[in-house]
DNA sequence: GGAATGACAGATATTGAAATCTGTCAGCTG
DNA sequence: CAGCTGACAGATTTCAATATCTGTCATTCC
């Protein structure tokens, strides 16, 4: 059966919605065009998305929760030694990030857009990521390499201080020379912060 | 003699913007506006500065420079107690932010848009401002307090590390309950990472 | 009858003409 | 004559009319 006329679900208008915005920019992509790429009335885009924010919400926990993926990998096997776990896992995240944003920038200023509207799916986004890392300095104060009073509160200072390396606001510095470098001081101090 | 048939120098054009900017905010202040609020005309104003923006960052350098000198009195007599002159300092450069953000949100709004707009002038005045921790960090490892291989990189990664508390990018997070907390785990976990 | 449509009201965005601003400079003024 | 003025060209901003969009819903279509 031909794509264009399957039935018309979430999942699909997503899709689309994700094309609108690659082509067309957080500013400019309307329902209406969404309605459009899909060969349908905008009314039926209404019924699966109550409103356009709820629309764009869906779209934005859609890739951060693909990015949430990429790290739970690292964050699964990041037990065995803490320590390089916890390096391995900001270094991952950074990475990933400067990938995004050096590799197609409009579309990572796209989704910083996004990401601006969706305070409450950015939330829990940050909740997940810091649960892995949570995981990862529980398991370093359980094997006695890390000394630190609470996990959870050390893990979000980890986060916290090292958002320079992976708060999209900052996405402009990570193509200056020097920044790995600088990263490394910043996750240095930090690691040898947790250690007993 | 009245304050309005003084001379014309640097020093009144710059009062004069700046007051015209606490009125009209960045997008709208104009250099006619602030020649009319001198009572000249605005010719006589691009005689003292070149362009509208020589004018807009010199007057932003005017108020990063009263920062810096706020700051640097700490900074001067942290060498008694190294790791106790970089809690001080961090958390004085936070409460100055934080006030300022709080107290008077949009003129501290308006030079946000200003330093933006500065890169250079602000580039200088975070120099500044790490020159003041490279100098607490170098005290502490003198005295033996602190092991870091190089205090300049260790006093940038501090730096960058409690960005989210002196970046005004932040300042909204500056109010949400808790803050005041992450803040004291982030530097807890830095100022570890310094000792021996 | 459940899904899709398209016309509609109010909100938002676009457009182009008019107004204002930036930066320059020849000339006025004290 | 050093400092200031005001008229000017080109760039930018404002404003109001026009077009488009959002969100709803009575109606149509399998």
């Amino acid at each position: 059966m031909p794509a264009t006329s399957e039935t018309l679900t979430a999942e699909r208008i997503l899709e689309a919605t994700e094309e609108v915005l690659r082509r067309h920019g957080p500013a400019k992509a309307t329902v209406v065009d969404v309605a459009r790429a899909l060969g349908v009335s905008h009314g039926s885009v209404y019924r699966h998305f109550r409103t356009k924010a709820a629309l764009r919400e869906a779209v934005t926990k859609r890739w951060l929760d693909r990015a949430t993926q990429e790290l739970a990998g690292i964050a699964a096997d990041a037990g065995r030694d803490p320590e390089a776990g916890v390096r391995e896992w900001l270094a991952a995240l950074f990475a990933a990030k400067r990938l995004k944003a050096g590799g197609d920038p409009e579309l990572f200023a796209t989704y910083s857009v996004l990401a601006g509207e969706a305070g409450e799916v950015v939330s829990g986004h940050i909740a997940e990521l810091t649960g892995q890392l949570t995981a990862i300095v529980r398991a370093g104060v359980e094997a006695g390499v890390f000394a630190v009073a609470d996990p959870v509160t050390a893990a979000r200072a980890l986060f916290q201080a090292t958002g320079r390396f992976h708060d999209p606001g900052y996405a402009k510095e990570w193509e200056r020379p020097g920044v790995e470098a600088e990263f490394e001081a910043v996750v240095d101090l930090l690691v040898r912060g947790l250690r007993r």
